[in-house]
DNA sequence: AATGAATGAGCCTTCATTCAT
DNA sequence: TATGAATGAAGGCTCATTCAT
């Protein structure tokens, strides 16, 4: 992930040599273990060197301190999670709209399905972590992915194609989120997830016409 | 709030003489206070119990330990905010759909907005704690203000309201969270909320019609 | 109980009117449930007091803390102990000295066995308690009434009466105290007393003649 | 001891290089030490590590907690009384039974005695502890102990030597409790100690004959 | 006199981090 | 370079005792 971390949440050492690089790792899953298994507040530092087979001394050249484990812990996540995204939008390039907004819901769903719960250990690992950064990194990733992909598709509205980008993003990305945290029944979130491409089709499908009333009465209670 | 909370998240006694309540209710801004100031996970119940200027030992009183003070803190949050959409739903039955949708977008993102530190507060305090119950028993209540709002206009497709509804309130919810989760600048903020109100309404326009074509396309990278 | 308690240890008021007598008694019996309950370290005042029906403030007008509660339980106790066993040796005496010891051994036994909880719940509210003097009042009691039963039958070795009589006391009572903590089955028990009292029979019979060539063989390992 | 203690009272690691094992000394001493000079509820953790000379983590290194630590202790105690009294056994195989007599009383006796604070100070930290499994080890290495020295001397009647033997174990471990914690003055302790061994040993001596009159007037008053 | 809410010192326990080996 | 024992600050929670009502 490219983004500037915050200098106090910097792994300590680019694990360059191999055995740096299968430790890391080995670190990395006996988190996501422990996470698993014990919840947030019971991931220690000794239990993750533990599960990782490695001595806690040893964690601690690679991670100055558990947070900079946890932020590198995000970042890997949000980094793989990014990077299929790209492949889902490259791949997509040229298609029709329906095809665009179907692929990314459905990607992006099927992400967070397949290890969902590493998927909500992840974000509750994440809560008092400085990671607006990583946060910010992966959104302007997806930015540029949807971007490219949508700017290949004849699209009716390029005035403000930005805002519908944006838009869209929020929608897919927190709506999902959401169904996700209501742990509804896969039937429905199945049937949830159809309504939610068909929503984004018509947004797209809807010309400028007819947001001037839409704004008129935009006044809440 | 009438959920069922976990029998071990109960609040110890019902404040009822006027000095309880308003013991409870300094416990209470002052949790949110160190929430704010200090972070979840540097709330402890000394410092809670010191801003709300009481003892520890009269805040264990209340509550029987940290998580039932947190749980209680989130339902009164929740049930708040039930009321406060509640009445935006009712007072626009009869409304036009368009109307309905504003209102609902409006109504949560102000209601959002409003205290938007202490809703991050909020949602970072409940990681890590049995608040399903919490969120059902809100969930119903939208799912059934909504719904009996939604039934007061004139429904095209009504043979899957329930469908719509919730896929609504998904949206809805989920967008709001993320687009603030994402801190962006209050004009785009403001922007994309027009945008979903937009998209909300020409998701109920959309016929039955053309829902097979996008189910056909609705294959997953 | 003539003991005169160190100072600190004096329950606060003698109850005198009956009100206060039957609060007291309440308290105690409430004491003696919640030590069966819930053990000595879980005897706390609050649940005491709450057992018996009164409130934290009242059982504190009767005992100034909760020591002295403590003390005056085990006190009530051996009181009642002390009047009981001074019954059955009142009711023997004239009798023939096997019959002495056996009234004794019964005696005690029975008293132990009959609330063998509560007896063993006191011994544990009793530690940490300075309570040798009521211990010794109870000592000196049960001196007193041994002594004058024995002192009606004909004894052999009058020379040392009082030596003979600490040690059966000490026997007895240690042996009874031993039998109940190692918790062996009833049967076992009932078997053990019958040869408590054949040997302390035993002792009584063997004459003078044979001591010196016991205090030969005294040296210990 | 070969008791299976309680899962929960397990110490958390053996100690086996030469460092933990005085670590554990170490804190074993001062558990002692505290016990003794400031009594069982005023013995808390940090005040035992303080005194150890080690931080509270490292106790907690060696116990899960402060009960395990009581446990071990008496677990300790126990285990180097009864290595003891196996040697005084041991060691009058084949003399008479007074001499064997007099070895057992004389030899619980004196160990009891040199520490004598200490063994007080054990028995109130044993209080609320469930040390039965170590009870229960203790008396059955002492059974096996006095069984083989008994059977090593001509007994008169061996018809019943288990209930024999545990009889002579009750009443010499009663007593001499009973005896301590009454805080007779040595003289008279000594005394009652002469008289003891000359009650067992009339105890053995008498025949089986007399049994039954005995036992005809042990109804109880 | 009775009540019981309030107090707060002090307890047990955890765990991120260090550093001698 | 790896190890893991040691550290000790800090947290959650209890409960004897007081005192305003």
């Amino acid at each position: 992930m490219d983004a500037s971390p915050p200098r106090h949440l910097k792994a300590r050492k680019t694990p360059r040599q191999a055995r740096s690089a299968s430790t890391v790792d080995a670190i990395f899953e006996a988190a996501i273990q422990v996470l698993l298994r014990d919840g947030t507040h019971r991931l220690t530092t000794t239990r993750v060197a533990e599960r990782a087979g490695v001595s806690v001394g040893t964690m601690y050249q690679y991670f100055p301190h558990k947070q900079a484990l946890l932020y590198a812990l995000n970042e890997r996540y949000l980094d793989r999670l990014a990077e299929r995204m790209e492949k889902v939008c490259r791949e997509r390039h040229g298609n029709s709209l329906p095809d665009m907004i179907a692929a990314l819901v459905n990607g992006y769903w099927e992400a967070k399905t397949e290890r969902s719960e590493v998927t909500r250990a992840l974000y509750s690992s994440a809560v008092e972590l400085d990671n607006e950064a990583l946060i910010n990194a992966f959104a302007r990733r997806m930015d540029a992915a949807t971007g490219a992909m949508l700017e290949s598709a004849p699209m009716p509205n390029r005035a403000n194609i930005d805002l519908v980008k944006v838009t869209l993003l929020s929608v897919i990305f927190g709506t999902v989120r959401n169904v996700f945290e209501r742990n509804l029944p896969a039937e429905e979130q199945g049937a949830i997830r159809e309504e939610v491409i068909r929503m984004c089709v018509a947004y797209l499908s809807s010309a400028d016409d007819g947001r001037m009333e839409t704004r008129a009465s935009s006044r809440s209670a």
